[in-house]
DNA sequence: GTGGTCTAGACCACA
DNA sequence: GTGGTCTAGACCACG
């Protein structure tokens, strides 16, 4: 469990471990049911307190991406059989980007060709 | 100029007048070249401290989306003509997005769906 | 006897393991001078630590729901003839809920409807 | 705004900050809109650190009951306008204090009564 | 001025 | 052992 934390960044360290662990689990190196470090480990690790850890996973767990359990510490959410389409956030967020993308000059193409590159790096679900 | 704010949003207030520009300038409601009101007027139009949208103004000229000249006041920067393929931050943003949806369960197939739904709503660079 | 626990919920085990007995005293599921299975059996059909049913039984016997004793293990404490009105601690859980159900917008007539619709669940006392 | 809390209690100090904040916006004694104490003011006031009202705050926010605004701290949710009924969550809270009463040998009638008693308490919305 | 973040260290509840 | 809570104080971002 290896995470890049920029001190130096506007980004709040546990929004950093957030987006880090979301990252791992999107790219298939933490599995659904697979453990996480404690908090406490964890924060040894990377070296912030554990207050930040923990906020980091309450966040996790209230996006629906973490369970946390009392006697066994953190661990991937199984991902639910049936699950529907993007969540109106999910499409905002990707929305700018678009916008983003269109407005320094990128073409559709070129935009779909840099999702389709992202999506290409993640795991896909086993049928 | 029409710009919408949730002031109770957790998205600091310069940041969603950022992104609310960038999303006109994707969508071609402003077009290159077209000049924005001046800092006091967006600012009393929106009913914000003007400091705040000197700020926007200030975060969309270093990412190289308007050009501020003291006689012109703010324009949408006109698109070079070469333009590279996207750069290294909007990829991480991209691939966060990414991860954000594997993660939660939807397939390549669905996420690629998105992005090109999204891609739809944004103007496109004339040949 | 059938508990249902959710693991990774965050209302300790104890807890949990108490509302579904007071539920299932309630609902007349279990009957008063019913014995309870032994902390070991209960532990053992639920998949938990003794001494977490144990913490959930004592709970029980010190709020008035069982009777615990050495030779005849748990049972669902009779009720008394003469019973007065609701206590202070219960009133006070009811009047956090009427003010979360007033808070969130419902009237008074729904929360009265809600009330009675979680009375029809439960068994009445035989006259 | 004046909050009693019980330090030697075990709900925590937060739980408990949320709690009367509820209750106070129930009863009327907030009104949608209405503003409240900041967190630093608030601490001071009740003798608690800051982080502890903040989480409080969080937690009220996420439950739709505050708004929190950068520029005029916190205040209560104005009531939308359409609200349907109780949610899940309510209705075993419900259910479970249902069977709570009639374990404990209420009739459905003294039940109900509480309820009525606990809803008059309560400040009713303004039609 | 506000809320938000973070730390270092403590204590407690749960299992 | 775990996570959860709390403190006292600091610093920063926002407006």
């Amino acid at each position: 469990m290896i995470l890049k934390l920029d001190l130096s960044s506007d980004i709040p360290l546990y929004q950093q471990i957030r987006n880090q662990i979301v990252l791992a689990v999107g790219k298939g190196e933490l599995k659904p049911g697979e453990s996480l470090p404690t908090v406490r480990q964890l924060a040894s690790d990377i070296g912030v307190n554990s207050m930040t850890v923990n906020k980091a996973y309450a966040l996790l767990k209230s996006e629906g991406y973490l369970l946390i359990d009392r006697r066994k510490g953190a661990q991937v959410c199984p991902l639910k059989e049936e699950h529907v389409g993007p969540d109106a956030d999910f499409m905002e967020k990707l929305t700018l980007l678009a916008a983003e993308a269109t407005a320094k000059g990128l073409t559709k193409e070129v935009f779909l060709a840099a999702c389709k590159q992202a999506a290409e790096k993640m795991s896909q679900k086993e049928e």
